[in-house]
DNA sequence: CACTAATTGAAAAAAATTTTCAGTTACGGA
DNA sequence: TCCGTAACTGAAAATTTTTTTCAATTAGTG
């Protein structure tokens, strides 16, 4: 269960696992890409201010990943894999799992960088919007 | 010449080739990744409110991207395929060129989306950091 | 059950972005 | 080349977003 995982990151880390974190926690796991307001409506018993600094807390332990495609600030469990369709007509985002990128490719071995994660996002236009 | 281009779409679109919007182009094709603060100081003469404006203006006509890798907005010129390697530890943004995407793989007619562009993001350590 | 470092939230402060509006200017047409 | 005008600019004010402060509360250890 995700929720155990993130328990276990913040004991782990010296953090406490108080219900308002539960809380933020549970509303990311409901839905991906919300704004600080669409989980704040999800846990309105939690502080405007312990809201953000959940966010950041769970962001520092690799728990959440901030993005900003354009609309403010939208937050989202993270993933090592990450992909994304974007439409830029009605500015929807959706993910997809199967991974277009060839590992051959990467800049791995090419230039010494150690990839860890990436995060592919395709622009076009939704079935809906064509 | 890119500066070229971009004043034919400013014309193109009822849009005046100001000299602010000038400056600020320049500052663009300077440097990618630049924050507001940094575009301002290489067009000290161009108020604030107008760099905001310009930088949208940019932005709607496909010129110019705004994107948020963690640490604030920053802008660069828009391409249409883009590739960034993010080192987690010192915070360095650069850019490769060599396409690792397979487009057999992209969600053209797999999903009905439409692609357009891409943007891939590699997280990871880079050579200095490690 | 007591202790304490960690946490919370209201208020205030700071930073980022947008709106207003009166004055200025680029540029197409005469 | 000069005019008319829609587009543009920038200072100030307003609004929105995010961070800091600090006194009161609490999760988790022993
Ligand atoms: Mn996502
Ligand atoms: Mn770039
Ligand atoms: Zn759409
Ligand atoms: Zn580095």
């Amino acid at each position: 269960m995700r929720l155990g995982a993130a328990i276990g990151k913040m004991r782990g880390g010296g953090y406490k696992a108080t219900p308002q974190r539960m809380a933020v926690l549970r509303a990311l796991v409901e839905e991906q890409h919300q704004s600080l307001e669409e989980i704040r409506a999800r846990c309105p018993e939690v502080g405007l201010v312990t809201v953000y600094r959940t966010l950041d807390l769970l962001g520092s332990l690799g728990i959440v990943r901030r993005l900003d495609l354009g609309d403010g600030a939208r937050y989202e469990l993270a993933e090592n894999h990450h992909h994304h369709m974007i439409c830029e007509s009605c500015g929807d985002i959706s993910e997809f799992e199967e991974c277009p990128l060839d590992p051959e490719r990467l800049p791995s071995g090419r230039a010494d960088f150690e990839v860890r994660a990436h995060s592919l996002e395709v622009y076009g236009r939704c079935g809906a919007c064509r």
